[in-house]
DNA sequence: CTATTGCCTTGACTTTGATCAATCGCGTCT
DNA sequence: AGACGCGATTGATCAAAGTCAAGGCAATAG
């Protein structure tokens, strides 16, 4: 199966692909060096700032997407205004779904976000020759399954308080994959209206809730945005998890 | 595509398969009829009763297999002993996750429930004949990441007395899937207790809710188990759907 | 340099759904 | 028949989270 990347070769490889987690970790990772090369000729490296929505009701979007890095967050609301999270992405996530129709999930830039995108066609067109990349997708899809599924337990069966932990915990374990130590220390990719959504909570919750952890010295909020958690572990206690 | 099925010889079909859902909208529906026979085979037909726990902590199952009939609930367990429903399996789905390891959901029959058997070795080797297999297979985790997404927006946002309506909702459409009229009678596959698991509520307030849409004649109690809904839109619009 | 704005926090009060407890209906076992 | 068990319902009370309202802080605009 590895024996089609001949990662030696790096040199075959186009300089744009040659540092991209996508192809280590990423969907990219099932194409040989000369698919990357044809893939890579009609790719685009866009750079979007917070805020701006990648797939959603108003744009049909004819392209899909690697995330090279930054957070997207996936969010579906209700004709009233009521609206949830369901899922958040990070690099080197792939973006859109091919063979399935729009379920009413848009997706926005929480942070700023670099992609980098292909026309559906070819991604479509590649998939028949590769089934390997299929294969890829498929794994994706099942990987986001199980986060969901993970989060419907937080949803429904947690306390306000353990959300918040089970969040930050999340956020920790995301942004820092491999952290040796049990301290961290990061930015929340999230305002606090964005986490009460990803909560399904209000953000004077959210708020309160943090100001209880940071009490508790299991947090430190320097500021705004920037948290350290001294101890992932306790972290993990306060989330249940 | 299509062309690969040969519908029209359905006496090379083993007898079992050409009365069989799975073959039509399940992942049955990618094989060939040579490849059908030879998976027939080494397929065994199992009724299990209610109950029944089919994938779980206990025994890692050396099968996969397609739900024929009955409701299968997927759930996950805190370990102080609160639990979530993260989904419901109707026929034809199939049941267990190839490539991808457990993730402490355990799979039990809500209903009496009939499946079709196989060996994971031979699931697995046939993936990599029929690609087309893998295919189907990534619509279905599609399709339950959309429904776990959904359960997701009813979890976080919605009241009781939604969640509760939802939830009659989602059977009353599944149950009778092609329901050309808007009344709706059928069988609820899930204890009071498994509902208030599945809609992250507990069983007093599922059942004051049930009672409510009573005594608002949105829906009709024959008894515990079976329901009647005379307005399939009227409930949909309790659910804010 | 002050005013405005957006985002967040904090406090007072209300509401929703949970908890605790009693009772009912129904099938089964003796 | 009577006793029991199990699931469901109903009621009374309580706690957790939501709502409403005021104010703080920091960045940006005038």
């Amino acid at each position: 199966m590895d024996a089609h990347r001949k990662d030696i070769h790096n040199s075959e490889l186009p300089v744009l692909c040659r540092a991209c987690e996508a192809r280590h970790r990423g969907v990219c990772g099932a194409l040989t060096p000369s698919q990357l090369v044809s893939l890579n000729k009609q790719s685009t490296r866009k750079s979007v700032e917070a805020g701006t929505e990648l797939i959603g009701e108003s744009q049909e979007s004819r392209t899909y997407s690697n995330i090279i890095s930054g957070v997207v967050k996936l969010t579906k609301m209700m004709s009233d205004g009521r609206q949830q999270i369901v899922g958040l992405q990070f690099a080197p996530d792939f973006l859109g779904r091919p063979f399935r129709i729009d379920s009413g999930i848009s997706a926005d830039a929480a942070t700023d976000v670099n992609v980098c995108s292909f026309p559906k066609t070819v991604i479509e067109r590649m998939i028949k020759e590769a089934p390997e990349l299929e294969h890829r997708l498929l794994e994706q899809t099942l990987k986001e399954l199980d986060e969901a599924r993970d989060w419907m337990l937080t949803l429904g069966r947690k306390t306000a308080a353990e959300k918040v932990a089970s969040f930050l915990y999340l956020i920790a374990t995301h942004v820092n994959p491999d952290a040796e130590s049990d301290s961290v220390s990061f930015q929340l990719p999230l305002t606090r209206s964005d986490i009460a959504d990803f909560l399904g909570l209000t953000i004077e919750t959210v708020s309160r809730q943090l100001t209880k952890l940071r009490k508790d010295r299991v947090i430190l909020i320097v500021n705004n945005r920037h948290v350290e958690v001294p101890d992932l572990d306790a972290l993990a206690e306060r989330a249940s998890q």
